[in-house]
Order: structure tokens, then C-alpha cells, then sequence
DNA sequence: AAATCGGGGTC
DNA sequence: GACCCAGATTT
């Protein structure tokens, strides 16, 4: 890189002049002070925008106002209240290492870079995050934002999702904070970023950067950032039996890397396409159940669209009056008061909300 | 280096 | 329909 001083200089001034004037970016946890709910709150906040993870961040201080109380919670109960906030490893991971800073560190939060990073379910962005927010040590943010406000302003082309654009930007991020306003530094370049340098059409005329902004100058913002990959979205075909025995109905927790890991669901039998009631009833995995399957019914389906995945889920319901024999072992019979205690995937949890099962 | 992991907002 | 969001982890 062959960035001028002035140029850097400008931006980290300007920056930080328009976050003491201008920012009127109101965030429940901003200003915060206690290095938990920092650290939660950037949890939360992995790729998921600010208005979408406060409901979940308001619920989480309060059911648990300090790490202890949520080392000391169920995972069931936090599970249910991640439920429908997504990447569920995240919840995982938070759950691992609020009990581990409880148990071993005498409930204290580490208060270095390389103590935080060294936790599950924290990378570079997040160690900075809480590095700064927390304690003001000089770590540089590096999330989406930063990657746009930095390639437009300096118009910088290397895409940043390759090994190459994240050591660029992560080096010029570090070279352009404020040592002495690491806080401020990182809590400016965010909020211009959601607020000012959008994504698309971006407010420049409110920027405080527009001067030297190169990509405003030369008419480059729209084509800045530059991604390297394209996402591709497969679709898979998952076909639910929700068997009712009594009053409940048969669950399991999914297992295994794989999407919504330790969500609940109904058995489910995925299949390459979609299939009617007619072909289900044809599948060896099913008639190896040897359900009563006179009472199967088609009771609805679902489409869940996610980034890189479409899934289409089929439902059939089974009415069964003698409890099943042939059931797989890793599930339970689930009451409908247990319906409200645990996590389901979002097109599982309309399902079953939506028929009234609880 | 590339693939995976959710769900919602925006245009 | 495509892209993005206070990214991290595994393959």
C-alpha cells in the first residue's frame, strides 16, 4: 500500500470529529462498561444486524445479568432464547465460554487481545471489539463495514474475501486507529458504516469523509467493495413425519455438522427431491418405521431461505394409538408444555405453532 | 483457500 | 432475486 500520511490523517480526524458531533447512533450497549455484555452483545452481533439481535441482547442481560448466571442456566433455556437468531454455534460457543470464564478465571473476563481471541467462538473482529470497548486497548475493528468505508475511501479494489484483502485491510485498519480513541475510533467507523457509507446508495453528502473520498470523487462506490466469490444457494428437500402419540409428539435434537444443530424436530427423512404422500409412503427409511400409516396425511409445507440454502420442508402428519415400536432411540416423546422449553428451527416452530400443537 | 453455518432487511 | 449484516470455524 502507497497511502499518503495526510490521507490516513484526514480520515481518523474526521472520523472521529463526526463521532463526537454528528453520530447520534443509540445502541443498548453502547458506552456499556461491563466486559460481559460487551462481549455478549458482539455475539450476538456476528453477522446480524444491530435492530435484528437487541430484542435477543435485552432478553439475554436480563434473564442473565452477569456470566455466572448464565453458566449456571440450562443449555436448554439459552438455546430457547437464541432460537430463531441463527448460526447456532454461536449460542455454543457462548455458552462454553461463559461457563469456562466462570469456573477458571474466577469469573473475571481476560483482559488482553490474546486472552480473548484464545476463547471459543471469538475471532480477530471480536477480540478487537471487546479489546477496545472494554479495556481501550488499540485493536482496529476489521467487519463489513470497515471493509466498505475503507475500499471506497481509499479505493482499494482487492477483494476482501480472500487471505490477500483480509490482511490488507486488517493491516491499513491498524495503521489508520487512534491509539489514544480506540473506542471511539471503532465505534465510528461502524456506525458511519450503517449509517452513512451503506451499502447501496450511500448518504455522501452527509459524509464527513466526502473531501478526500476517492470512490465519491471518481464515481466508484457502487462498484466497491469488491467480493471475490459469488454465493451459490443449493436446495434440499426435507420431509417431516409428525407422529402424535397421546398428546405428544416424537422429537430429537439434530446432530452432527450440519445445519441447525442442536435445534429439536420432528423425524424427518431428507430427500433429493420433492416428494408427494404417494412416493414417501414408498421410501425404504419410511417403511422400515412400520408405522400405521392409514392416518398419513400432507399437512402443509414450507419454504426457509437462507444465504446459501433453500430448504423446502414437507410435512405429513402420523396419528398413531399404539405407541410405536420402530421409532429410532435418539428421540423423546415431547409434551406439549415441553414445546415451549425448547429450541426449533424457524420453519419447524411455525409448523407446529400454526396446527396448535402447543 | 473454500465451504458452512440462519434469518431478516433492503432495494 | 441478489446482496448484506458489529464473523468464526472447519474442511
Amino acid at each position: 500500500m502507497d497511502i499518503s500520511k495526510g490521507l490516513k490523517k484526514y480520515f481518523t480526524t474526521q472520523l472521529l470529529s463526526w463521532h463526537r458531533n454528528d453520530n447520534d447512533r443509540n445502541l443498548p450497549w453502547k458506552n456499556e462498561q461491563d466486559p460481559y455484555k460487551i462481549w455478549l452483545s458482539e455475539i450476538i452481533l456476528q453477522q446480524t444486524r444491530a435492530l435484528q439481535g437487541m430484542p435477543y441482547y435485552l432478553r439475554f442481560t436480563e434473564t442473565y445479568p452477569t456470566i455466572a448466571d448464565m453458566a449456571a442456566a440450562k443449555d436448554e433455556d439459552v438455546f430457547r432464547i437464541w432460537q430463531g437468531l441463527g448460526y447456532y454455534n454461536r449460542c455454543k460457543n457462548m455458552l462454553a465460554t461463559a461457563r469456562l470464564v466462570t469456573t477458571e478465571f474466577g469469573g473475571k473476563f481476560p483482559d488482553t487481545y490474546e486472552g480473548i481471541i484464545s476463547l471459543k467462538g471469538i475471532g480477530p473482529y471480536t477480540a478487537a471489539a471487546i479489546a477496545s470497548f472494554a479495556y481501550g486497548l488499540p485493536h482496529a475493528v476489521v467487519d463489513g463495514n470497515v471493509y466498505r468505508v475503507l475500499s471506497r475511501y481509499f479505493a482499494i479494489e482487492t477483494p476482501f474475501d480472500t487471505t490477500e484483502g483480509k490482511k490488507q485491510f486488517a493491516t491499513l485498519a491498524q495503521e489508520l486507529i487512534d491509539p489514544a480513541h480506540s473506542q471511539g475510533y471503532n465505534q465510528a467507523i461502524m456506525d458511519l458504516g450503517a449509517t452513512v457509507c451503506t451499502p447501496r446508495n450511500p448518504l455522501c453528502d452527509q459524509c464527513p469523509l466526502q473531501k478526500n473520498c476517492v470512490a465519491f470523487h471518481q464515481n466508484l462506490t457502487t462498484l466497491l467493495p469488491v467480493r471475490s466469490k459469488k454465493i451459490t444457494v443449493a436446495t434440499r428437500h426435507f420431509n417431516y413425519l409428525v407422529i402424535k402419540w397421546a398428546d405428544r409428539i416424537w422429537l430429537r435434537k439434530r446432530t452432527g455438522k450440519d445445519i441447525w444443530e442442536n435445534l429439536h424436530e420432528p423425524l424427518m427423512i431428507e430427500t433429493e427431491q420433492a416428494i408427494d404422500k404417494k412416493e414417501l409412503l414408498q421410501i425404504t427409511s419410511f417403511k422400515e418405521l412400520q408405522l400405521e400409516y392409514g392416518s398419513i396425511d400432507f399437512a402443509g409445507n414450507g419454504t426457509q431461505r437462507l444465504t446459501h440454502r433453500i430448504i423446502e420442508s414437507r410435512f405429513f402428519t402420523v396419528d398413531v394409538e399404539e405407541k410405536p415400536s420402530f421409532i429410532p432411540e435418539d428421540g423423546f416423546w415431547a409434551t406439549p408444555a415441553e414445546l415451549a422449553t425448547i429450541a426449533f428451527p424457524k420453519t419447524v416452530l411455525s409448523f407446529l405453532r400454526n396446527n396448535l400443537y402447543f
